[in-house]
DNA sequence: AAATAATTTGCAACCATATTGCAAAATGGT
DNA sequence: ACCATTTTGCAATATGGTTGCAAATTATTT
């Protein structure tokens, strides 16, 4: 469990500079997703705004984290599970969003039920984002 | 078919202005969804940019269009369909947004299905996206 | 139809968020 | 330790969105 984010960075043959490994350590630490501005007051602004907005694309790109649609204009990311690979995102889970403390989750355990689509329409990719209260705000 | 725009805005006891006039029939003579950009641009920005946010703003308020979450920052608009009531959204069905052509489409007859969520998660509102090839693009 | 009240618009200014170019610094390979 | 490559940070710029307020428009009253 130690340094998991160096083996990750190996693991994508990416550098190990320090904001990869701070910023996915972060990840690592965190229960829900993280929006930019989430990674900078978290990492009490050691890295600029520029480089963690590179490192979040870098990890999009390598398939480390991915993101979840928001309807308030902003982009949340959370970790991937380890089948994801680059250029190809395996995260059919549902996001959970909750309406009292803002958090979103990832239910890595409840996959994303297939739908049928009128003819012609090919998916890829499906995302699928609850609101309602979470298990730690319902009471 | 014709003043559809004024019909609505009448039922929604909403005054008859212009822009909320020309937005809403842009609406309707759409058929996929709408950003904020893609409207001043088909308005031939006729309306001040702020006029635009209230008018969408007010729209969404009142049940007339609702919002499509996306992984790109902006935000979505999409005229709701006709059992929409102010403060009450029940635009359940899925959204598509096309790799090739990037419009976003809504399937008002696909919904979105039930899923089980671990316990002590209450659900309130879904949203599911789902990205791909659509039915124009697909050749 | 004119006058008034209420709402909406447009402008200016402002704030937040995101992107680009480029020089300096850090990393990896030899 | 050196050098080539990649990454970082700064500055500047672009994009997206909000707020206050006076002027204009719409609705209401008479």
């Amino acid at each position: 469990m130690i340094a998991k984010s160096l083996d990750l960075l190996k693991k994508n043959n990416l550098s190990k500079t320090e904001s990869r490994k701070g910023i996915l350590d972060l990840f690592l630490h965190t229960n829900g997703a993280l929006a930019h501005a989430d990674i900078e007051k978290k990492t009490a602004a050691a890295f600029d705004r520029v480089t963690v907005y590179r490192t979040l694309q870098t990890f999009v790109d390598y398939g480390i984290i991915h993101q979840i649609p928001t309807t308030d204009n902003t982009i949340l990311y959370a970790l991937c599970k380890d089948d994801c690979e680059a250029g190809h995102h395996h995260d059919e889970h549902v996001h959970f969003v909750c309406n009292k403390c803002e958090n979103t989750i990832c239910l890595d355990d409840v996959i994303v039920p297939k739908v049928k689509l009128p003819k012609g329409f090919q998916p890829s990719q499906v995302a699928m984002v609850v609101r309602g209260v979470c298990v730690v705000c319902k009471n």
